[in-house]
DNA sequence: GATATTTATCTAGTTATATAGACAAATAAA
DNA sequence: TTTATTTGTCTATATAACTAGATAAATATC
């Protein structure tokens, strides 16, 4: 892993001390730095690593073991639980359920709702529409393993798309959807990538506490005559997931 | 913007309600929340919004005054600098410095570091080297509009790329170091997106405060018979840039 | 010029974070 | 079994973060 940053940590930056060490541990473990043993320094070890007193470090175990990254025994430890972060695919060729199906059990495409509405500016210049004009929006969550991965908002025109929020609810699949109102196959015209603080939705839908990290996708899909369809956002909590862009995903 | 989130804050949360505060601003702001005034509604009216107490909004506008995202002024109010993101184009050809250059003044590749070491697991195998083999790192900052945008580490084989380090200091340049040593053109094999809060190297070199996110991208170029070049590994300001991934840039 | 609005600066009291030390309880090692 | 190691729990104290209220200083409006 190359050369580990020293946990360093920054006082009265706003940001507590057991979080920032919460936060440390948490990106240590995933990049592998406890890997040949499986569990932890000990507590007393770790405080003096960050210059902090033990119990500043237990809290930050405490948040850890709460959120499933560490599991704490009396006596014997703590040990990171094993949970590698998720690839996921983009490129012209990027399915909203394809990618992920093969890395893990996962439930896709529960709808959260379903809204006919006008397009706001973003959206009717992403789906080629005028301002105002009628859209329908659906939000639906992912989840894999039993925790949420990411969440997604998709527009569409809802002049020709009209019924695809009843065909989802039904399919529970975007592809299978677009197939009914004669789609055959579509293609991502591009994608745009941010990153940010989760907001008060995020930490709600995704399940995450304040300080967590989203990654925000934002993507055009169209037809094979290059007609947009569908304008998607979907927000992934960053510890979860990486994207990879390749020559032919 | 669609619908704003209402501005909800987490308390004990261990991210002190000022910086919270100061993180929605930030993004409501960006996301030009304020643009038609220019200016955000006084002290009081953000105090009752997020339900704490004026000094809790006056540090968190005090932070961001700070960081350069607002101005305020006695009697008037508090002002939004307007700073749009900087897009930053990934894809097949992808070149360190072309995809900005249009966009602001900025300065590239300072090179802070250079070095010959033995290559590390991730670095061997995107290199297709032995692990231990000489790599030459070189780590770089890239800076806009006076300020840092992004901080940079390659890895090239030592043995193909002798004098890449002091070529590149020469020149400031990835490929005009690259076509000294023979290579004409290069291509871009895959690129890797993951987003995580900034460490404090981060926070060092890319001037932030802590809690500040970045976008990391690993990448592998190659040269036209397909032979991998250089690992790349790029850590962005999350708050400055966007990653675009369109059909032919 | 008078008044309302808005940011700037104080003081004082409360709650959350962090430090320090001691000891109990469970496990591992000698 | 004995000892060392490690997590769990308690008390006490200091510092940072937050609330509450008052007043000053600058600007805008009438």
């Amino acid at each position: 892993m190359d050369q580990m940053t020293p946990g360093r940590i920054e006082r009265r930056s706003g940001v507590a001390l057991w979080r920032q060490i919460a936060d440390q541990i948490r990106r240590l473990a995933s990049a592998g730095e406890f890997e040949e043993t499986g569990k932890l320094p000990p507590e007393l070890a770790l405080a003096e690593r960050f210059g902090v007193n033990r119990h500043t470090v237990r809290s930050a175990i405490a948040l850890l073991v709460q959120e499933g990254v560490l599991r704490s025994e009396q006596g014997r430890g703590t040990f990171v639980q094993a949970r590698p972060r998720l690839s996921y695919p983009i490129g012209t060729r990027t399915r909203f359920s394809e990618g992920l199906a093969s890395q893990t059990r996962e439930r896709l495409g529960i709808l959260i709702l379903s809204a006919r509405e006008p397009a706001g500016k973003s959206v009717a210049e992403a789906l080629g529409l005028l301002e105002g004009a009628p859209v329908i929006r659906l939000e639906a969550r992912a989840e894999a393993d039993g925790r949420p991965l990411l969440r997604g908002t998709s527009w569409f025109d809802a002049t020709r798309f009209a019924g695809i929020d009843d065909s989802y609810a039904a399919t529970g699949s975007i592809t299978a959807s677009l197939k009914e109102l004669g789609i055959e196959d579509y293609t991502r015209q591009s994608t745009t990538v941010t990153a940010q603080l989760a907001d008060g939705e995020d930490l709600d839908i995704l399940r995450l506490s304040p300080g967590a990290v989203v990654l925000v996708t934002e993507a055009v899909d169209a037809d094979m005559a290059g007609w947009p369809i569908q304008f998607l956002r979907t927000r992934f909590s960053a510890d979860r997931v990486e994207l990879r862009i390749g020559k032919d995903t």
